[in-house]
DNA sequence: ACAAATATTTAGGTATACCTAAAATATATA
DNA sequence: TATATATTTTAGGTATACCTAAATATTTGT
């Protein structure tokens, strides 16, 4: 059970567990479109991967891949390792948020458990990142969120950020600059069919805006009532 | 100049510059055996580090290697990351001085130059690491040290402890539990040729500690007049 | 100086993780 | 339902970084 995997691997999982999101199986194309690789490679691997034992994949020909407890376990572990680096790398050496994805990539992959639990421990033990994401616990429970993505929002419906997604500096860095951190609490004001704009109203806040999909379709929110 | 080395180049790199302390050129026998790898595997890989443009080392047939000041610059940024890494480790998350050198061995690998600076900053830009090795500046200029070995010390030479090798946690104990440890002074009482030990009595101690080789070839110090 | 011992290099081979091109299978459309 | 399109897989190939076994060069001892 204590095999050590490969930085591809656990990258491989990683990503297979965001895409698994909502979704039954993941399709080799997807993977590759993700990983930025050919098909033939994501393949290649996957099919090693559901050969392994015991398989971190579950692996049917043209029918994608899921992962197993085993495989699933994995990529916890290194979105908890993600996680809680990119929450560090702000919070005690001072980086910026749309600064510590890259840099939390590639540490993720390299920090032992004593690191990870000295890190979680200088945290005060964090359930939510940097960008509002929930933590997996030390034993590797994904805590359960229920909420949806801003763009689905409609007039009158007022919200509260929950989280945003990491990985784009330049969004991170236009979404601090308008106030759209996870905790904000705004309302819709409008909404525009032909562009898919949405019109906000950040509370205690007097002024609009207008995002479209492009930003909206990254952000996650909890619906208030 | 810019190019990224894999880990595996940046290992070479620093095991070739540790071994150079002293020596000339460094054989391939040497650096196998560092890296408990085959003499074979070395040869390999240290004529495509002499065949790079810019040539990384210099290399002849059965004459060893040695770096050239580009091979030099890489080993001493890997060497900073380390030190810098390994009080950082300590200060900040607070691993014991054993326990620092095999996740600083990974980490020195990925880290950012922003990673770097950053570090530097929260430890007040260290000249020394967390076992008294000097720390190259972030130009890359390496403070040179005259410093000799504890066991080249003859009854009556006072000497202060400088620095102690870090790969060796168990060692690492057993000097902490002694009080050897860098910036403590010391007096050689006696040496018993046979054995190689040595008798030493630590300043504001009444207690003699008998050391064997394995012990004063790990320490360095400057001796006292 | 020369044989024996030691060190180094060459040659050929392995696993990982990627690639392209071609073949096979699935899905969509007429 | 048959064909066109898109997706996925197979086959064969590359670079890195290691290996063992055999060949070659160097060093050591007499």
């Amino acid at each position: 059970m204590e095999r050590r995997l490969s930085d591809t691997v656990e990258d491989y999982l990683k990503i297979i567990y965001h895409l698994s999101q909502g979704e039954d199986r993941v399709s080799t194309g997807q993977i590759a479109e993700e990983l930025a690789i050919s098909p033939a490679s994501v393949t290649d691997m996957v099919q090693r991967l559901a050969a392994e034992s015991p398989p971190l994949l579950d692996y049917k020909k043209h029918q994608g891949v899921a992962l197993t407890e085993e495989g699933k376990k994995a990529a916890l572990e290194t979105i908890r390792h993600h996680r809680l680096l990119e929450l560090f790398l702000h919070e005690v050496l001072g980086f910026s948020w749309d600064q510590v994805h890259d840099e939390a990539e590639r540490l993720e992959h390299v920090i032992s458990e004593e690191f990870e639990e000295r890190v979680a421990a200088v945290l005060g033990d964090p359930q939510r990142g940097l960008h509002g994401e929930p933590i997996p616990s030390r034993n590797l429970e994904m805590p359960d969120q229920d909420c949806c993505i801003l763009q689905e929002l409609r007039p009158n419906q007022r919200g509260r950020i929950q989280e945003v997604s990491d990985n784009d500096p330049g969004l991170l860095r236009y979404l601090g600059s308008q106030g759209l951190v996870p905790g904000v609490e705004f309302e819709v004001i409008d909404y525009s069919p032909y562009d898919d704009n949405l019109h906000i109203r950040i509370a205690d806040s007097n002024e609009d805006l207008v995002l479209g999909a492009s930003v909206t379709s990254q952000i996650q929110v909890k619906v208030l009532e």
